[in-house]
RNA sequence: GCCCGAGUGGCGGAAUGGCAGACGCGGAGGUCUCAAAAACCUUUGUCCUUCGGACGUGUGAGUUCGACUCUCACCUCGGGCACCA
């Protein structure tokens, strides 16, 4: 027997798969560019598709009805950003996507899989400044480093749809699309208070602003800046991208909750107060703000402006007011954005001196700045109800402003003596703190009574009121800003924009595309786009006169918003992509990648997929329909990161123990979606894994020669008792197993009753036949459980519960292994030579449905051993592909590849054994257990527990009796 | 503060409301061996020294014949949002 040498297998299969990929491509080539819709037409890409499609209703079973053709599924996984080798996040969630695009082919599945490389970004720059090379150098090394690192872990890519975003053809087509949104009036370019990062010396988006303020990549904290930059009008999308989250089903609740968080909408209403001149009279001058309870309307006792509020310097301008509030002003200036953000400080402000009338009662309220409101959110003004909200209660309370009750809570009696008043007698509480729940309107006027809180009646009508007098209108807000995409930044995608003196901002032409990036710039020594003529001087391309362009680039996160629709077409190059090619294979079955993206990249995909399906180039509303967001590879409880320096690196664990141990492993150790803590030892046992299934398989088809493990001729106590072990394992332990492990002289009787329970044939009864039904007991047991196992790993494998299907194939083999121990090969296969020749199809078929009566009779034993061992191949083929690979090739003698064979059938009623046991409970307690037919009906079982019960039953009534068939009977007394 | 998750052996983790702890790691014992490693076999939740029994899924209630699973409250941990009006 060849021992198992992943090291060496692996190696080859690489090669062979890459010679194989190779002549696919020349063949495809040949057909037109079938497979990859080279040019515009891509229906011509999908029907050749489907003439490729073997029929595959038996392999795909329920999922695809005869003739017809291969159904599309898209696999698709976050590229990876070339930043050194690929490491074990990479790994786990490349490795997961693999098993999912591996089986679906073999369910039958056109599957689309590719990969590709997010390649721009300031890390490039700041390698090459700390190697003194350039980003391109650095990052298309590094971009080779990863794809030898990917092919070594066996991924299934489609290698001639490789995206590069920093390739010329790539980026070309993001400039385009920049301009087919500028077009639509989606790019503004327009001065704002933006975050910059003193360290990456750029501005971000704020998305990219994490934490208490910090910069995403370098966590340093960023700055407010008042700047021109652009944006890409996300905001315009903010509705949508929030109601279409209820669509997305396929998504963890988390994510969409993230995202619902993120857009923030509130929805209220804009009331406007009249400006009171300064002897108090009411102007015709309005200043409106943004409430989502319009029901506390009446408890406004003062009103606030944030202290950038333009409105400010002009209201105190030479009066008394002027010397505080200018203080307040520069105080909350100073205070850093992220020590204004976090909430603690306290709440100070200043009088200006002046007020506005309350629309509602005429009331007149002052006007205070205060530092917790803020210039960006809402119109900057708030009217402050110091009953009704914690903030505005401890303003009220520090400045000694008065506190109106306005709403009483109905439950507990919340200010009872108010309940009905309507004309105000309060003007302070005894309460601690804001009452910000629902409840009922009081001291409010006609309102007095309603229901109040969000959204509530009361809201609705005084929303209404406002509306009928001028003074109001329902409004909503948004906590989500227009996505800031300009970066002061050298490697990135061009703005493909011209600045003229005479024509201003100029976009370039679509036929002047691309703005190529010179690969030329040495950022090390300080080099920049402006001083590059051949790129930075330009002709405007509307007066020809000399201009100047953009040196501004995108944000990488532009890159990235639409590279699963470039995969599609990746080679068009007339348009990013053809339309039918992308509405053949999207919205993507399933993508995977980490909880990282949840808002971000996420957010942004969904953003362009909605922009361009508006400008006609897609035909569908949502990028991915399944999103896995797998968890994260840990050390110690710690995240991996060069850092911290407890980085386990993926290459070293392929030298030793394979790239096929290193995905069973991490797709064993937990759950795709939860974290994982890495362990060495948890590897190795995977590994032992893969050797005993070698051997095993060997040793089943009798190939193992003289080094079998399993059986060893005259020591019939030793195997027989380690089936009995093994029997006694299986989950699904029938008469027949039981009757095995009874190993005691008189074998055949045991046998004979319990497997001759039913229609069984060839059930042999005679004494002299031990041997020969000792194993066909156990085969019948063992075919049980094949049917049952891969019914499991099936099941598991669709709902990505990679961990238990790999825990099922473990108990098949273990299962086997008591198999084995019963008897030698040559006992199992009687006359029959090993297998040296290549099995036929019929023999290799995926495994029949068989009708129940048939058993295998000892003739059948190397067949049986064959379809028991191809199945075991078959099903960790996703997982282990060289390892079933080289399997397949050397031990089966196939010569096809068995990536392209048809998954395993299995039969459910196959996988039902005659005899079940159950548990018989008294009260609730498990006191007995009991064999009976797998066939007994209810009525049955509950008459057998109490007869078998019986003597646990005495002296006791019995009250009730619950039988569950095939599993217990509880009985009540 | 608001909103999501998650709490199960020594460890990673299994369990459509139906026998808690599958599978693996680790531990213990054994077989083989001159010996060791590997491999193979047995065993391994806790407590009661017992064939047997009691207790066990963060805590406390509840629904149910029956709850890791459903409901309510609480505790702890993780995550998102947050002076957002």
């Amino acid at each position: 027997m060849q021992s198992y040498d992943p090291q060496k297998i692996e190696t080859h299969w690489q090669q062979v798969w890459e010679q194989a990929g190779a002549r696919a491509v020349q063949q495809d080539s040949t057909r037109g560019g079938a497979r990859d819709a080279r040019g515009n037409d891509a229906r011509d890409a999908t029907q050749a598709d489907a003439r490729d499609a073997a029929p595959s209703a038996q392999a795909a079973g329920q999922d695809s009805s005869p003739n017809s053709s291969k159904p599309h599924y898209y696999v698709l996984e976050m590229f990876p950003y070339p930043s050194g080798d690929v490491h074990m996040g990479h790994v786990r969630n490349y490795t997961i996507g693999d098993v999912i695009s591996r089986y679906k082919r073999m369910r039958g599945f056109d599957v689309l899989h590719p990969i590709g490389w997010d390649s721009f970004g300031l890390p490039a720059e700041n390698a090459a400044i700390k190697q003194g090379s350039t980003p391109a150098k650095w990052t298309y090394a590094n971009i080779e480093r990863q794809r030898a690192s990917l092919k070594r872990m066996g991924f299934s890519y489609d290698w001639d749809r490789s995206v590069i975003t920093s390739d010329v053809q790539y980026y070309h087509w993001g400039q385009w699309i920049f301009l087919k949104l500028w077009e639509r009036g989606l790019v503004e370019r327009r001065s704002s208070a933006v975050n910059w990062c003193p360290s990456c010396k750029t501005v971000l988006a704020n998305e990219q602003v994490i934490g208490e303020g910090q910069c995403w990549r370098c966590k340093t904290a960023v700055e407010r800046r008042e700047l021109e930059q652009w944006f890409f009008k996300i905001t315009d999308y903010a509705d949508e991208l929030l109601d279409d989250l209820s669509l997305l089903e396929g998504w963890p609740e988390r994510v969409r909750q993230m995202q619902a968080n993120w857009i923030g909408r509130s929805s209220g209403a804009e009331v406007s107060f009249r400006l009171c001149d300064a002897h108090g009279e009411p102007t015709q001058e309005r200043i409106t703000v943004f409430t989502t309870r319009p029901d506390t309307l009446f408890g406004c006792t003062f009103f606030l402006l944030a202290p950038e509020h333009p409105l400010v310097a002009r209201l105190v301008a030479k009066t008394p007011y002027e010397a505080e509030v200018s203080r307040v002003v520069a105080a909350a200036q100073a205070a850093s954005a992220v020590e204004r953000a976090r909430g603690e400080r306290e709440k100070t402000g200043a009088f200006t001196g002046r007020y506005v009338e309350n629309p509602v009662n005429g009331d007149k309220v002052p006007i205070w700045i205060a530092d917790y409101v803020l210039m960006d959110y809402g119109t900057g003004a708030v009217m402050a109800v110091p009953s009704g909200d914690q903030r505005d209660f401890e303003f009220a309370r520090q400045y000694s402003l008065p506190i109106v009750p306005v709403v009483v809570a109905e439950e507990d009696g919340l200010y009872p003596e108010l309940a009905g008043v309507a004309e105000r007698r309060r003007t302070d509480v005894p309460w601690s703190e804001a009452y910000a729940g629902p409840g009922v309107m009081v001291q409010s006027g006609t309102f007095t009574g309603l229901a109040a809180g969000k959204d509530s009646a009361g809201a609705q009508a005084v929303c209404d009121w406002l509306v009928a007098h001028g003074a109001g209108r329902p409004a909503v807000n948004f906590r989500l800003r227009d996505w800031l995409i300009s970066r002061q930044r050298y490697w990135g995608n061009p703005i493909p924009a011209i600045y003229c003196d005479e024509c201003g901002i100029v976009p370039v032409p679509e036929a002047d595309l691309p703005v190529v990036l010179p690969m030329d710039v040495d950022v090390a020594a300080g080099d920049s786009l402006a001083a590059h003529p051949e790129f930075y001087d330009v002709p405007c391309p509307v007066c020809g006169r000399p201009a100047h362009r953009e040196t501004d680039t995108m944000d990488t996160f532009t890159c990235s918003s639409w590279y699963y629709l470039r995969y599609t077409d990746a080679h068009n190059t007339s348009l990013p992509f053809s339309r039918a090619a992308a509405d053949s294979w999207l919205p993507a079955d399933q993508y995977i990648g980490g909880i990282e993206h949840a808002i971000l990249h996420l957010l942004y995909s969904r953003f362009f997929t909605k922009a361009l399906r508006d400008i006609g180039l897609l035909g569908f509303a949502e990028p991915f329909a399944n999103l896995l967001t797998q968890g994260m590879v840990k050390l110690n409880g710690e995240v991996m990161s060069k850092s911290k320096g407890n980085v386990v690196a993926p290459e070293a664990m392929i030298e030793r123990y394979g790239a096929d141990a290193l995905r069973a492993y991490i797709l064993f150790m937990a759950p795709p979606d939860k974290d994982l803590e890495w362990s060495q030892a948890g590897l190795e046992g995977i590994y032992r894994f893969l050797l005993r299934v070698w051997r095993l398989l060997h040793d089943l088809l009798g190939v193992a020669g003289e080094e079998t493990l399993y059986h060893e001729a005259g020591t019939g106590a030793a195997g027989g008792a380690a089936a009995g072990g093994a029997a006694a394992g299986g989950a699904a332990a029938g008469g027949a197993a039981q009757a095995v492990e009874e190993d005691a002289a008189p074998v055949a009787e045991a046998v004979a009753p319990a497997a001759a329970g039913d229609a069984a044939p060839a059930a042999p009864a005679a004494p002299a036949a031990s041997a020969a039904a000792k194993l066909q007991a156990a085969r019948d047991e063992l075919t049980r459980e094949r049917h049952r196992v891969v019914g499991k790993v099936t099941d598991d494998i669709e709902r990505f519960n990679f961990n238990t299907a790999i825990s099922a194939v473990m108990e098949l083999a273990n299962s086997t292994t008591g198999y084995l121990h019963l008897a030698s090969a040559s006992e199992r296969h009687g006359e029959l030579a090993p297998v040296t020749a290549p099995a036929t199809d019929a023999e290799l078929a995926p495994v029949a449905t068989e009708p129940a009566a048939v058993r295998h009779a000892a003739s059948d034993g190397r067949h049986f051993d064959e379809e028991l061992a191809t199945t075991i191949t078959r099903l960790l083929a996703p997982i282990a592909p060289h390892f079933a690979e080289e399997l397949w090739h050397t031990l089966f003698k196939r010569e096809d590849s068995i990536h392209e064979q048809p998954w395993p059938c299995f039969d459910a009623a196959l996988a039902q054994a005659d005899s079940v046991e159950i548990a018989i409970q008294i009260n609730g307690k498990v006191r007995l257990r009991i064999q009976v037919p797998a066939s007994a009906s209810a009525e049955e079982l509950a008459t057998l527990a109490q007869e078998q019960a019986a003597g646990l039953l005495a002296g006791k009534t019995v009250r009730k009796v619950i039988p569950v068939p095939g599993k217990l009977v509880n009985i009540v007394v």
